[in-house]
DNA sequence: GTCTATAGTTAGATAGAC
DNA sequence: GTCTATCTAACTATAGAC
């Protein structure tokens, strides 16, 4: 689970207690191999994202969000990593179904923020770049692990760091997600009912 | 500068305008020239991290290290997606050395922002984690650009792209730093004048 | 279905002429 | 210092026996 080059399948052979032809005898090829688990990955991924509930509370909604994203990081390390590891070399092995499939996902998710944001539900944020940084912020600790490692030394507590990770993260977005006081851009913009009446 | 595995010395050699033999007259072998590239990006990193300024204004000195983080992201993506991925890989390839001089640089910069909080002229945040957040929001822009590019589709203007990202991520930072107006921790526990003079 | 043995390819490194 | 030609190791994939 080192990237598509990372490992050999002498490898996947050994750690699956096949032979390497036997393995071969079920998949095509090494590639079939990768593109079954990227597909996997993906999946979870973006179940997640689809969990977002246009009709929840929305800080909440998108809070629960980023602890769910955290934690996938924290029990899919490997897997996090091998799919960082194919976006860096390019997303070139993705097949186009999957890139459909992301970016259909994204675009919902993009459209329900945008509702909360012209209902004044949330603080005004481009909604992309939210989603960004929530996967960055969050998968970091999966795919920079060995780097958190250098910095915090080999004995810091792994689970410990989590949580840490999870308590500042909601800090973070929290803070950006709440409306101001008096937030001129939502209203009168906004259609809501409860948001003009909070005004009167 | 595909990581150490995603080049090969004959493309290298293309590249360079070179043969092959004559780079493997001036360096050892290709970890020589991938450790090379590697201490390269690792300096210009920790170098924009050591221009934090104790003695500057706190909340502008993050957010021009943030600006400067996502500029490099911008200017030396390839560089960027480089170091990933030696990072991704577990950072074996990386000498002692530049550990130690990673886990130095941060360390000094943890301090810095420890001061700040005790002085309360920034929100209380757990700095190890804001650098993390700062250093993988930035550098998703340049590490998964190739996600990006499938969200956003073909048509999306790169400049554009990093120039709404820069506004997002400055909002996001100024929101966690800004303190609250009566802030707990940071008094009476805070030593500085200006501080306390403020609730006087 | 599963294995051993091996073919075919690629890539890092070196020998040796100029 | 720089090149062509070549060696050697590692790896994907297949042939063919059981």
């Amino acid at each position: 689970m080192h990237g598509f080059r990372g490992s050999t399948l002498d490898q996947i052979a050994e750690k699956s207690g096949l032979s390497k032809p036997n393995i071969l005898y079920y998949y095509q090829g090494k590639e079939e191999i990768y593109q079954h688990l990227l597909a996997e990955i993906l999946e979870l991924w973006l179940t997640s994202l689809e969990e977002i509930d246009p009709d929840g509370e929305p800080i909440e909604e998108i809070l629960t969000y980023v602890k769910t994203k955290l934690e996938l990081s924290r029990i899919y390390a490997r897997q996090s990593r091998l799919f960082a590891n194919e976006i860096l070399q390019g997303a070139k092995r993705m097949p186009p179904e999957a890139k459909d499939y992301l970016r259909r996902q994204v675009q919902r998710a993009v459209a329900v923020i945008e509702g909360w944001i012209s209902q004044g539900k949330i603080a005004e944020v481009a909604a992309h770049h939210l989603l960004f940084s929530v996967w960055s912020s969050t998968q970091h600790y999966a795919d920079f692990e060995s780097q958190i490692e250098i910095i915090l030394g080999p004995s810091h507590n792994r689970t410990q760091t989590f949580d840490d990770a999870q308590g500042y993260l909601m800090t973070l977005y929290r803070k950006l997600l709440t409306p101001s006081e008096h937030q001129s851009g939502s209203w009168p913009a906004a259609a809501d009912k409860k948001t003009a009446a909070r005004h009167l």
